[in-house]
DNA sequence: ATAGTTTTTTAGTCTTCCCTAAAAAAATAT
DNA sequence: ATATTTTTTTAGGGAAGACTAAAAAACTAT
């Protein structure tokens, strides 16, 4: 038996090697879930005797492809489970992310399969995040970000990397949503801010911003 | 905050109070949450500390006001999320409790009030038992019970005491559901038994049976 | 290369919730 | 009324998961 509290080391771990490098530092990892570089290192070893990460003292760690299975599987639960909020309960995309923290840790495969068929299958969370199948398979992102394009470039808002409360209610004042096509007007080069035209509005986006949001060209 | 364990606790209270004295006793906590009587007055000390209990050494506990809220929000949480299993996802109503006692836990005032609204604010759950509005009010239940009963007196299906999987896969097997008309067609003395009319068929229930089952006349 | 800094680990504690064993109180039986 | 049984509580301890403080290892910079 898997704890929630393994399923949520698992989880960060999962992440911080998807956006980086092949092996993960207890310190990213204190950081990310919140707690003690102390608490990281007691679980690592746990994990490890449960064969669910690799891990050699100040080596940093990586998950096995069991504890890859788990993890992506968390993740799916925890995607599947925004989309129900979104889609079939009145809930806006900024709301979802610490109900769904607490829905992703319920066990029942038959209970998240059946979600999924609800849903008719959704491939994308309420951010644009790809939502893993039932085997932990995820596919592969192919959308670029807006610092990576030229004036001139368009294409359609397809995922939001930062998912937080505050960045999303930024996102919902400006008008700006999964789906909606983005035109590239402008590039300042002294701040790379960015003028865009959505909904035939335009807008000047920061670099900070920017940095956090991925079209489909 | 109250913990997970310590719903459980109230919980357990609040169902003993409902089907018995006033006041619940250590033992009878202990088998129910199958734990031993040693861990539940560890917890009523804390519960009581909390002031979600009355509880005096040696005199068995009840729940206060405050408790009583609690436990009540938890019930209609559990009752509400059977509901959504078996209505809107495709379980049937014995598979649906344990993943209902995972459910009952989540913290959301506003995403038990959503599943409220998105089942059009059912009055009962899958096994006929009532669902607690937002304030803990529960409605009387009504319905007699099937040992009550003369020979030729016939009603609804209403409510099962018994929510354990096997007594409702007994149910299934015999083609009994909520919503069935029932009709007392012979009271065998000897051993209590009853001859019932459901859908047009007639089969014999024994006394234990009967004693799980009620209708509305 | 070594001194200083940062990261990681170890050691020891705390809280929650459970347990066993023994003591104390209450209930029951003779 | 007292002996026996049952129930409940206390005492002490274990596992999980967090913490602080200190030690050890690994980096970094001169």
């Amino acid at each position: 038996m898997v704890t929630q509290s393994e399923e949520n080391y698992l989880k960060a771990i999962y992440h911080l090697v998807k956006q980086g490098s092949s092996v993960v530092s207890t310190n990213a990892i204190a950081k990310k879930i919140h707690t003690k570089a102390s608490s990281v290192t007691d679980m690592l070893k746990k994990l490890a005797d449960k064969e669910l990460v690799d891990y050699k003292k100040y080596q940093g760690v990586c998950l096995t492809k069991k504890g890859k299975i788990i993890a992506a599987n968390v993740i799916r639960k925890h995607r599947l489970w925004e989309v129900f909020l979104v889609e079939k309960l009145k809930f806006s995309w900024d709301e979802v992310h610490d109900i769904a923290e607490q829905l992703e840790h319920i066990k029942s495969e038959k209970l998240i399969n059946e979600i999924d068929a609800f849903l008719e299958f959704p491939s994308h969370d309420p951010h644009g995040d790809p939502i893993p199948d039932r085997h932990g398979n995820i596919v592969k992102n192919n959308s670029v970000n807006l610092l990576e394009i030229k004036i001139g470039d368009e294409g359609v808002l397809a995922h939001v990397k930062d998912s937080s409360d505050i960045f999303l209610k930024y996102l919902n004042k400006n008008n700006l949503a999964l789906g909606y096509k983005i035109k590239v007007i402008d590039i300042e080069p002294f701040d790379s801010s960015i003028k865009i035209e959505v909904k035939a509005k335009q807008i000047v986006i920061s670099k900070n911003v920017a940095k956090n949001l991925f079209i489909n060209i």
